[in-house]
DNA sequence: CACATACTACGGAATCTTCAGTAGAGAGAC
DNA sequence: GTCTCTCTACTGAAGATTCCGTAGTATGTG
């Protein structure tokens, strides 16, 4: 597998990347909660890039930011690896904790039930 | 919040722990894929323990670490960092991304499935 | 004693994080 | 035009953390 993997800091700056669809540092600076100079947000970005999970186009005078790596798919390898790390490799016991959180509401629970019934459809009986 | 977090090496080493329970440096250094010197596996714990989260009892020569943190709580704080930083904090599209994985059975779903039943059942209908 | 096992102490390499200093390019004032 | 101000990027470097291992010491076993 890929095994991606995000130092703190360099996740910080991927997820505002994710959310904005794309940013410039000043951007990216200004999601951060403490505030840090300029050069500093700009390595971490040269640094991401230099592993190939962000590119940038010229726009103006500054740069624009692009994840290089869907955010999905960092997350299924970050999930992955907590499931086998955690919870003894069991997407089962990975949910179970998932559930547990308190804050969820009733209607993303429904949500949530309805999207397990229809990948339950898609599932034959005698599969696994 | 608490915000814990291991750096990969780190988390390989917790992973041993709360697999068996407790372990010494050897039987850690077992669990390991790759084979590292037995005071490289030392160190991670020495590490950990400064960290607080494991701790030690001499066990006739060698020393036996415990977990001082628990596997679920670990797996909390992780899962909720992913959440907000990939699937821009929600649970249901974390969810999402948890059911879609090829690789899980029709007996597991049921049990996610039973598992969701129950905790609706928990959930009044206005709540949130 | 010789050997194996286990800890301590220490050091070096690599990575992560931060930023000061420097340089270039555009915009507005004159 | 050219001077200055501002915005931006690049470089280099320092400090912290992570990662791995050598060397030395202690202790038990045959």
């Amino acid at each position: 597998m890929a095994d991606i993997y995000f130092p703190p800091r360099e996740l910080e700056v991927m997820s505002s990347l994710w959310r904005r669809g794309s940013a410039t540092v000043t951007e990216v600076r200004d999601d951060l909660g403490e505030d840090l100079a300029y050069t500093s947000v700009l390595s971490a970005l040269q640094t991401l890039e230099e592993k190939g999970f962000v590119r940038h186009e010229a726009e103006g005078r500054a740069y624009r930011y692009f994840p290089a790596v869907a955010a999905d798919k960092a997350g299924g390898s970050a999930l992955a690896r907590i499931r086998d790390s955690m919870y003894h490799g069991s997407s089962e016991r990975l949910f179970a904790q998932l559930v547990s959180d308190k804050k969820l509401g009733r209607a993303e629970l429904e949500r949530m039930r309805a999207l397990l019934a229809k990948r339950l459809k898609d599932t034959p009986e005698n599969d696994q």
